[in-house]
DNA sequence: GCAGACTTGGAAACCGCTTTCCAGGGAGGT
DNA sequence: ACCTCCCTGGAAAGCGGTTTCCAAGTCTGC
């Protein structure tokens, strides 16, 4: 490997201009030898070695983002305002996937220390588990005591700053909506309980129900993707109007009505949660809450490093979005 | 920051012993001392400093993937494969993401060269540009003389080790597929003309209807996304059967023809390329060429790790998945 | 023409950790 | 009892940069 030594070597100057020369200094270099190292630089093929300017500068430029599953559109669309945000900033980012365990959240925010990035997002639900959340609380706080910053993209519930999309104001839009239809038995394929993502979507849609003074939904719980949806929509019965407590669940549901027979919006409404893009093209078209997502991701970053010492909490509206798979009853 | 030193200080034992027993070494310590040096950075919450590790070790665990666009189903999978791959080997991830352009490809395995990753995984087509590919190429070069690792999922033009999807016989096989079903008349949406993936798949089908005696298809470029097959399917007149190059491409023509009123497949038959998984529930259901994407990003991971010097080119064939999107002609 | 203010280049300390090389001590063999 | 040999702990030399501190040179103004 090339080093700067070598670069310097070569180019006949010091390893301090060497350095000031290629990698950004607030020190001026004369033209002469600027031209020397850079020539030098450019025969050599020299790359800083960046955990050698991270040792030394005390701070790198990567940060690192944990999603629960790339694969989910969700978190992908998350993952990809941040990483735009990221980029127009010049840093790169380290992306981890948790596929949902907690423990591995844990885990690498404590990597993530390790590498001393400048920041760590935290995009998912939190869990309703006050241990795990009390030991990702502490982890989260040794990193900032070390000068990290952190940024969350879901529940205020580890004491950084946040994107909270309003998931219970949003089911419960959502519910007033699907009421003024004319709907009124309706269930919700409620996700698990202790995601507290899916938890609040499912009691701001009950809440809304019970003041609109309908009858209580039909809940039912299970995995929170696809197959989850799939699942649980075999166990509805009676009910006019499905929620599922977000896209992914909704695509499975239909996909069981469908095999089923039962025609969506004819026999029954379905309607989602987060507006995920790459299924607009679904048939029928989703109703559903939309939820800027792309935005969010960027804003997290931003939070993350904004110079502000005071945890901010920002809270997301989202937007119901009426389309073909809910129907307006007789 | 927590420093080794500290730890070491706090234990009372000397730099040496404590790094030996917190940081994975081949050296033994006694039991008494293991056990002080624990508890002291248990104590004191130490994380090593990874960018210190990786300069003293001289070799870093953390890899490097880029793709063009994570949003992108195709990628995502791609990654998620060779990012579980990842995390068996105990190694971290950076994903950088292009966005389609080549220059930031060679930016970012500049980045990773300086960051030293164990590997760097170059995913998605190359294009058919030969100075944008000679300059990647010679970005690699340095970066694999100064012992990198890389792999591509692709085409075989960067002289490494390469996960090469059999485009070109998969797309005849789909076409003999679909002409066995009674087509004769085909369009091809086909992606720009410079993206490798895209050109390969357009000529593999376009050879095969020669082979077959079948006239030319009408041949339709544009973006290589959900849009793209959109518009490109405005274009297509006097088909019965379209061949979209990849899935996206294949949803978005659907949802032209479904805005135009015609239908699929009893009016024109449509296919695709890939069989992304989060399109299973379309409607109607694509046929299309399946690629094991998952598998493939983790075999690039393997053979970018693999010890051997030779280059590698792994050939991964698909399989044609005749759905409902393609009718038998009378 | 000269003192003082700036500018520019270099030497060297330092960032935090790994690892080689030594030294001391206990175990085992005779 | 004595001598290897092996095992364990510590000192110190890097790893490849950045940055402080100096020294020398260049300007400027009088």
């Amino acid at each position: 490997m090339v080093t700067l030594e070598d670069v310097a070597k070569q180019a006949g100057v010091s390893l301090a201009t060497a350095s000031r020369v290629l990698n950004g200094s607030t020190r001026q270099v004369g033209a002469t030898l600027r031209a020397r190292v850079e020539q030098a630089a450019d025969e050599l093929g020299y790359r800083a070695n960046i955990a050698a300017q991270t040792l030394a500068r005390g701070a790198s430029n990567v940060i690192g983002i944990v999603v629960h599953d790339l694969t989910d559109p969700y978190f992908a669309a998350l993952a990809d305002g941040a990483m735009r945000a990221a980029a127009t900033e010049g840093l790169l980012v380290m992306v981890g996937t948790t596929h949902r365990d907690p423990e591995q959240e844990i885990a690498y925010v404590a990597t993530l220390n390790a590498q001393r990035v400048r920041a760590v997002l935290l995009v998912g639900s939190r869990v309703a588990d006050h241990a795990v959340t009390g030991r990702l609380r502490d982890e989260l706080a040794r990193y900032q005591s070390g000068g990290g910053r952190a940024a969350c993209v879901g529940q205020d519930l580890l004491g950084v700053d946040t994107v909270a999309p309003a998931n219970r104001a949003g089911a419960a839009e959502l519910a007033r909506a699907l009421a003024g239809l004319g709907h009124t038995r309706f269930a919700v394929l409620a996700g698990p309980p202790h995601l507290v993502t899916a938890a609040d979507r499912c009691a701001g849609f009950a809440g809304a129900l019970e003041e609109l003074g309908l009858p209580a939904p039909h809940v039912i719980h299970g995995p929170f993707d696809r197959d989850g949806g799939y699942a649980a929509a075999q166990q509805v019965k009676d009910a006019t109007c499905v929620f599922a407590v977000n896209d992914v669940m909704a695509v499975g549901a239909l996909a069981a009505y469908r095999e089923r027979g039962v025609r969506v919006p004819e026999d029954v409404s379905v309607a989602g949660f987060d507006d995920i893009v790459t299924l607009r093209d679904h048939v029928p078209a989703l109703t559903t809450v939309r939820l800027p997502l792309t935005d969010m991701g960027a804003r997290a970053l931003e939070l993350a490093l904004g110079e502000t010492d005071e945890v901010v909490v920002e809270q997301v509206a989202g937007e119901v979005v009426l389309r073909e798979s809910v129907r307006r009853m007789a």
